[in-house]
DNA sequence: CGAGTTTGACCGGCGC
DNA sequence: GCGCCGGTCAAACTCG
């Protein structure tokens, strides 16, 4: 901001047209010219790094991008901008008009410097793509040789311990107790080595974007029961931020409260546009706390799920100290009871996020049946949407629905293999939003489930694409299938997803406790709803 | 009057 | 050891 100020005083001082700017304070001028200008221009993805480390080591960087960012809408905020400036602002021509002696130099002046400011805008955001690029890719290299060394250490501790587990099967019991991390329900000992490397390694969040955050709000999605990555983990540490609460949930699960390592807990984070304090997402929720977080000037507000008594699943709401327009809702737990429909379609994705999270981390890249690739840089999303959380305290999985994209990004760019899963929890929201799209705008009924992802993927795209084609209303069908599909009621139909159950197609949500592997798209009607999940809904 | 919210106090972890 | 901070508790308060 201080940059933009010194620019603006900068131009002001060379050619003095924004003197005659009515008088906004230079914050409001900025946003206004900004706002004016049309954004024509996509703004530069957000990158959330929150690792404090990676934070610390981006922050320059960072900066320089929203100043740039900042400089962008304020003096360039698009090839031309500054002209229209200069062209659109009568009081500018006034002022240079009264000085006509040096009008023709001062624009030209004015013109070579916005020219230069805007290929350093060009050339910033450039640079800040790659960082957040190289970011990625390093990170998955750092996890990958983590695991691989992991691996290497806890075969060769297994190895020592077979040896000595005659004399001390205690001891082994102990040991196996403490590879039970946060994804605590692995299918093999393999998998647990990897859990426990993954735990104690930096987090990865993967920010899974999508489009439209005006209209949706993903859910959040932890979930549950269904999920066994998660699923112990959340019931042997019950309470979110367990460690410190570890009394909130008093007894239950009883066998699995004997260990109740000190293990992370995933989270859920999902940040989209409302104006409404908070998101209804399908749940009740009771407020119990309000605090005051270091660094945001908004409250953190903190709610627990009242739907079942000794319900676990708690969230945090919270408005971004950067665009207090962005709600940051985080979720955490697992809900031990039956969610309404319209929760459970949300909480599916949400469950596929944590579920990806967790056991994405922990699962090899040399699996290639598993279910969920292994590393975010991996996965066919662009990676600058993603937000990975490395050093949260929990891991956290981070659901940008802020940005505006087309809708056809919450595919894959490219297919994956045939024989994947959807890798990302949002394949969930746009299996439903395709199937509701199918229904609004008559598509031809896309049998999903019997097609390979990789065809699944290119009959979408292509039908589509041709509905698009062909049917100029897209947007508006589009919007109506999302808010079909978040559970939420389509703005005409119903007030919010609390109670607006029978909006949603996912009816059978009850008992259902069978594990959907994370990405696994849900359709509408689907069979295979998790029992329960979080959800959410625009209020 | 019950359910939900507000808000100050309290607790425990963590960094210095 | 101390202070900061995030998270939770619980009494007081509000609202329908």
């Amino acid at each position: 901001m201080d940059r933009q100020r010194r620019e603006l005083t900068f131009l002001h001082s060379r050619g003095g047209f924004l003197r005659q700017s009515p008088a906004p304070p230079p914050d409001q001028a900025i946003a206004e010219s900004s706002c004016s200008a049309g954004d024509r221009k996509p703004p530069i993805r957000e990158v959330d790094f929150f690792s404090s480390g990676n934070r610390s080591k981006l922050s320059s960087d960072e900066e320089e991008s929203k100043n740039c960012k900042g400089r962008s809408t304020s003096t360039l905020s698009d090839p031309g901008t500054g002209l229209n400036l200069l062209s659109l602002n009568s009081g500018t021509t006034a002022a240079l008009e009264d000085d006509p002696s040096n009008n023709d130099t001062e624009m030209r002046m004015l013109r070579l410097e916005l020219e230069r400011l805007h290929e350093e805008n060009r050339r910033l955001r450039s640079m800040l793509d790659q960082i957040t690029k190289n970011y990625g890719h390093l990170q998955a290299q750092l996890l990958m040789a983590m695991q691989k060394q992991a691996h290497l250490n806890q075969r060769e501790q297994q190895q020592r311990d077979e040896m000595t587990t005659m004399s001390s099967p205690t001891k082994s019991a102990q040991q196996l107790m403490d590879l039970r991390p946060t994804c605590a329900a692995m299918d093999n000992a393999n998998d647990e080595e990897k859990t426990r490397e993954v735990s104690d390694s930096p987090t990865t969040t993967m920010e899974v974007m999508s489009k439209e955050s005006d209209h949706i709000h993903t859910p959040p999605l932890n979930h549950p029961n269904n999920n066994h990555n998660i699923e112990d983990g959340d019931r042997t540490s019950q309470s979110w931020g367990s460690p410190k609460s570890p009394r909130l949930e008093p007894s239950k699960g009883g066998d699995e409260q004997l260990a109740d390592p000190p293990f992370r807990k995933a989270r859920v984070s999902v940040r989209a546009r409302s104006e409404a304090p908070s998101i209804s997402d399908g749940c009740q929720w009771r407020k119990y706390g309000q605090k005051m977080a270091k660094g945001n000037p908004c409250p953190r507000a903190y709610y627990r799920c009242t739907m079942a008594v000794g319900c676990p699943v708690r969230k945090q709401v919270q408005r971004c100290a950067d665009d207090k327009t962005i709600l940051i809702t985080t979720y955490e737990g697992n809900h031990n009871h039956p969610l309404p429909p319209a929760a459970t379609a949300m909480a599916n994705t949400t469950s596929a996020a944590a579920a990806m999270l967790l056991s994405g981390s922990t699962t090899s890249k040399d699996t290639p049946t598993s279910a969920n690739p292994g590393y975010f840089p991996s996965l066919p999303y662009p990676s600058t949407m993603a937000t990975l959380s490395a050093s949260a305290p929990f891991p956290t999985i981070t659901l940008d629905l802020t940005q505006n994209h087309n809708p056809m990004q919450l595919f894959p760019r490219t297919p994956p293999p045939a024989s994947a899963t959807f890798p990302l929890p949002l394949h969930g929201y746009a299996a439903q939003i395709m199937g509701q799209l199918q229904h609004s705008m008559k598509l031809p009924a896309m049998p999903l489930v019997q097609l390979g992802v990789g065809q699944r993927h290119a009959s979408l795209v292509e039908s589509v694409s041709a509905a698009i084609a062909s049917d100029p209303n897209f947007t508006t069908a589009l919007a109506a299938a999302i808010s079909t599909v978040m559970g939420g009621a389509p703005p005409r139909n119903g007030p919010d997803g609390n109670s607006n159950a029978n909006n949603n197609n996912n009816n059978n949500n009850s008992g259902n406790n069978h594990f959907l592997p994370a990405g696994v798209g849900v359709l509408p009607g689907s069979p295979q709803l998790p029992q329960s999940c979080t959800t959410f809904s625009t209020n």
